[in-house]
DNA sequence: GGGCGGATATAAAGATTTTGTAAAGAACCT
DNA sequence: AGGTTCTTTACAAAATCTTTATATCCGCCC
């Protein structure tokens, strides 16, 4: 497991709040609060957690709706807590998008064990040996990119940012999101940081640099690697 | 869903082998069995099931035991099935390889609902869910459009705009609605704007720009995607 | 049918924001 | 010290947003 996986917490219940910080704490998970559905939104919106615990019952919206406008965009575990305990309940949250069912009163112990499962259950098992597109390849065990069979020599920060792009082929990735990535979370405003590099990669490994096919541009959004 | 799950179920008592084979072939799953732990291992090993139901009580030698010595290579999905419901045995066979675990007696659309999201979880998350409209896809989490398989260029604002309106697919959707959720509150004159931008991507996304059958106008409410 | 008025469509020019590039200075290795 | 890599700066280039202008559509009244 990475270290320190980022906990939200979804719940009108102070009682509860403390609760689960307390026992999250323990296990080292970093925990972080939102009272209610607006705010739960925003959190993890700006936040992107580890993993949601959700309780259905709140003040603002529906958690079944929460859960599904999570779900929209929300990729990783989120596990409900509830005092509702019918079997139309937990299938319906389930079926929505939940990893994980548990009812309110839970036991502590069981609720970490049930997280550790939706983390371990989340986390990537592909390590790939290497990437190929056209004439690139990209060898991410050795740190070795070759164009046309030749070695291309790029830094290591280089190397993280293709890696990264290239990992992620196909999709747009924010500024923030590659700069938390390659660079840490004190980097977040550098965006100059990543011109400077795209420009230096495209160089690289683009055939022509001025009208790049690789390293793409989403204007006012990031960069996406490909088609 | 691939078709037809293959689905193990190793547990001594014919009743609830019973019931699961009912209840289980009713969703279209194929259930085989095993009555012991010698016989599981054997066909786990023989059929690579889908998903394993593991019954904790087994005549022969330990549920535990079992669930270990199968998690030694298998690494699909295992829910286990049991009496047992101690926080210790759950904590326990959660943290030696267990996906899920459902003590008896259990409500079998709640295990069928937890089959679903083992079996979700364990799927290729590759192709993220995206919205398709005859050769149009858009992909709302890599905020990628496509129209026949290529990339359509769309800056930002033009994908909200899009992306809201085919949320809504076939529900109108007033100007000022629009203008509030893609521009904001400082925008609800700005109607012009929308003729604007919805010009635009119908230059982009429509085969015949003039004629859409996409975007279409209400005239004096708003507008509306599709159908 | 013709004309009027409100609403919509489209192109294109101007303004603004975002991005690209080169290059100089700082820091960081051996 | 010498070379490499990172960081910063400055300016050019491109993309996007905003505004303006003009054309088009559509229902309605006479």
């Amino acid at each position: 497991m990475k270290e320190n996986m980022n906990i939200l917490i979804i719940d009108d219940e102070v009682q509860i709040r403390r609760l689960l910080e307390i026992s999250l704490s323990a296990y080292e998970f970093n925990t972080f609060f939102a009272e209610n559905g607006k705010q739960g939104l925003v959190a993890a919106a700006t936040h992107h957690p580890d993993l949601i615990l959700l309780d259905l019952g709140l003040p603002d919206m529906d958690g079944l709706e929460l859960l599904v406008r999570l779900r929209e965009w929300y990729t990783k575990p989120i596990i409900i807590l509830s005092v509702r305990n019918s079997e139309e309940d937990i299938v319906n949250a389930l079926d929505k998008g939940a990893n994980d069912y548990l009812t309110k009163p839970f036991r502590s112990g069981e609720l970490i064990a049930r997280i550790r499962v939706a983390i371990r259950s989340g986390e990537e098992r592909k390590d790939t040996p290497s990437l190929e597109f056209g004439d690139l390849s990209i060898d991410m065990i050795n740190h070795v990119v070759r164009k046309s069979g030749d070695i291309v020599k790029l830094t290591s920060t280089e190397f993280s940012l293709l890696a990264l792009l290239a990992k992620n082929s196909g999709r747009v990735l924010t500024h923030q999101f590659i700069l938390k990535e390659v660079w840490g979370y004190g980097y977040l405003e550098q965006t100059q940081y990543l011109r400077v590099f795209i420009a230096q990669l495209r160089k690289k490994i683009e055939d022509n640099p001025a009208n790049p096919v690789l390293l793409i541009t989403e204007s006012g959004i990031g960069y996406r690697f490909g088609n």
